[in-house]
DNA sequence: TGTACATCAGTGAACGCGCGTTCACTGATGTAC
DNA sequence: TGTACATCAGTGAACGCGCGTTCACTGATGTAC
């Protein structure tokens, strides 16, 4: 048996967080396989010794985000600890943050490309709808019943994030950019029970503050 | 002067909408030039006489869905009058629709390709943003203050409009999919301080019964 | 009304390019002796 | 410990294809007379 045990499955996963890599950067039908593999250190010959197709292998990008304990530390500077009871707001924050919305390498794949995957097959929305699901039950833990029964709010609230950062990374107003992140913040803050009052003690909001030293 | 006045400008509008329907179905990559020109009954040398790029082609049919009374009567069976007192509501459940969600053809550009747009160029990024703040600016007027100010929580709306048209789009499983767009509708009508009971007078809520009802 | 003509909207062949995919091969690896 | 070897991970040339873009041309149009 020539290779040690595990050195398939290390390179493959190489390939995949390569792919991940580019393809939030560039859009799926932008990068090559040639570039997929140089990104993992190989040549574009050995792909298809690993993955039927190019869009098998996004299928498989998407799953691999959910399976890693990416989530945690994915965004520098932003944690998120799953274990505890407040991983709601934790999430949205995170999720909302300018180090996500800046570190598209990095990006929650929902974010970066929603619209490749509705156009995909079967198998790829499968992938996706599992990785709202995962997000959709974070969401609900934890969250005060608000005149909408939970699951139904959490839903909301994980499009309005996803939605969001969406909008926010295809608009060219950096200001107006914040401005939304913020407002989908705090709203969907809100709508878990976590943020009851949106002032701070000298009156000014967290968000007029957050504005105001983002101006300058 | 061969032609009358108004031709060409015809003609462009014809590229445009063939354009706006092709990339909303195939995504921007997997349409090619001589389809779009085919779907206005033309023929791909004379795209360059109307548009510098393929790019800059995206960028009108963004401004142009804005511009044309699209709104309006844009998806079978939904109307929306813009000069209602109404029109928030109007739009929500407009945009949730299901008609929106299977029309794909001719939906709203936000919904259909904003990956495409994070990673283009200035001007299609502001044509995207004009949509986007027209939209706000719809949601905002008629709203009830919240609790948070009123461009806030429009913003937070419409980008849980969008944000929900783009998820369910992604999703395998139909009944998620009408149940988030449902969770969409009953979160973004009560943000803006449209839907203040949820129940209606046989103790089920509309939610309830129209589920029940898609479920057969 | 009819005809000759200048204009320019639209045509289609051609270009160069990069991509997804295939495949015969190479050479690094762990094993058997 | 050292060597011969079978395996298979990875290579890179080659393929066919479709695309974005260019350009010399055609022919439909409205106008001038």
């Amino acid at each position: 048996m020539p290779y040690a045990d595990g050195h398939r499955a290390e390179t493959k996963g190489k390939i995949v967080r390569s792919a991940r890599r580019l393809f939030n950067q560039h859009g799926f039908d932008n990068v090559s396989i040639a570039q997929i593999m140089a990104g993992a250190s190989l040549t574009h010959g050995g792909f298809y010794s690993y993955f039927n197709s190019k869009s098998d292998l996004y299928t498989e990008v998407l799953g691999c985000f959910f399976t890693d304990p990416n989530w945690k530390n994915c965004w520098k500077g932003v944690e998120v600890d799953l274990a505890s009871a407040d991983v709601g707001p934790q999430v949205i924050r995170a999720y909302l943050s300018r180090q996500h919305f800046e570190d598209v390498e990095n990006s929650c794949p929902m974010a970066a490309l929603p619209s490749y995957v509705a156009r995909s097959g079967k198998s790829t929305k499968r992938a996706f709808e599992t990785v709202f699901n995962a997000m959709v039950k974070v969401l609900e833990r934890g969250s005060v019943e608000n005149g909408a029964p939970r699951r139904i709010t959490a839903q909301a609230t994980a499009a309005l994030c996803v939605g969001g950062m969406v909008v926010a990374r295809a608009i060219e107003d950096r200001a107006l950019a914040d401005e939304l992140r913020d407002s989908c913040m705090t709203v969907a803050l809100k709508l878990g029970g976590w943020l009851t009052s949106s002032k701070s003690k000298n009156g000014k909001s967290r968000r007029a503050r957050r504005l105001g030293a983002a101006a300058r």
